[in-house]
DNA sequence: GATAGAAATGAGAATCTTGATCATCTGAGC
DNA sequence: GCTCAGATGATCAAGATTCTCATTTCTATC
């Protein structure tokens, strides 16, 4: 078990918060709402509540381990902090997500927000789509 | 009272849908919450629901008349729409919210998208930041 | 201008997501 | 193994938004 990025954070390891981590390192979807986190724990056997999986990931959140995104639906996803920013497209019909990192937009970013008078701390950029995915249910014919 | 614009979105002309409208289009606030709204209905006498409210919003959204943005934070602010599309930027110290459009990331977002196997439909971007507003708290000295 | 039917409204319940409470349990150090 | 700070789970609570349904208001028609 990989319980050193746990205790780098400070946090004392446990069971919740190792199969959580466990679930965000090796779920083939990126991005999980915590209620998808929580539904893996239950099919694994686990009784972890589900206060407990909110609690875990923003503590996680704080640590820098996840960030948490808003993408258009009323739940957060989280997604295990890889070192690199990136942004998302999601697709309308099918809602897969992909990433990308595009240094003209944030080079831009910074521009414009000095312009304004601004100090950019952060963004939130999201496009939104149609995909031509094999399985996507909106794939031109 | 400019109805015209409730008529051509073939919406029947009601007291809730013009005061809601007047209150976009008169106040000083761009961007506002539902409740910001309903406070200002009950401030100038009048007894409209926090209910209405609401539904005239996503009704007035359906229509094209407003947008719906969320700028970090619970709920979502609602604008006129006034023809051109903008994004924002939010100071994380005072809340001011400032509009820009810049070109160069709109374009650099649909090839991104094309790249990816997108045609991109609609995008979301707010950056964050500390703004030098004279009455900022964050204002530099 | 009165009338009728369709649509809209208001009050409050309901829902959904997330955070708070608190008694009980667990892990890290000794 | 023992201790206790910290973590958990069950439940409750809060905030935002939507839904329900009885009542009211537009709009069209006479
Ligand atoms: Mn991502
Ligand atoms: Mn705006
Ligand atoms: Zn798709
Ligand atoms: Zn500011």
């Amino acid at each position: 078990m990989e319980t050193s990025n746990l205790k780098k954070a400070g946090l004392k390891v446990t069971l919740p918060r190792m199969k959580i981590l466990e679930i965000l390192e090796t779920s083939e979807t990126r991005h999980l709402t915590a209620e998808a986190i929580y539904r893996e724990l239950l099919d694994s056997g686990e009784e972890i509540g589900l206060a407990t999986v909110y609690r875990v990931l923003t503590q996680f959140e704080a640590a820098g381990l996840v960030c948490r995104l808003h993408l258009e639906g009323n739940q957060a996803v989280f997604e295990l902090e890889r070192g690199g920013h990136h942004d998302h497209i999601v697709c309308n019909q099918c809602g897969r997500v992909e990433e990308f990192f595009d240094e003209t937009i944030e080079r831009r970013q910074r521009e414009v927000a000095q312009h304004h008078g601004f100090a950019i701390k952060d963004h939130a950029l999201v496009l939104y789509g149609d995909c031509t995915d094999s399985v996507c249910p909106h794939r031109p014919v």
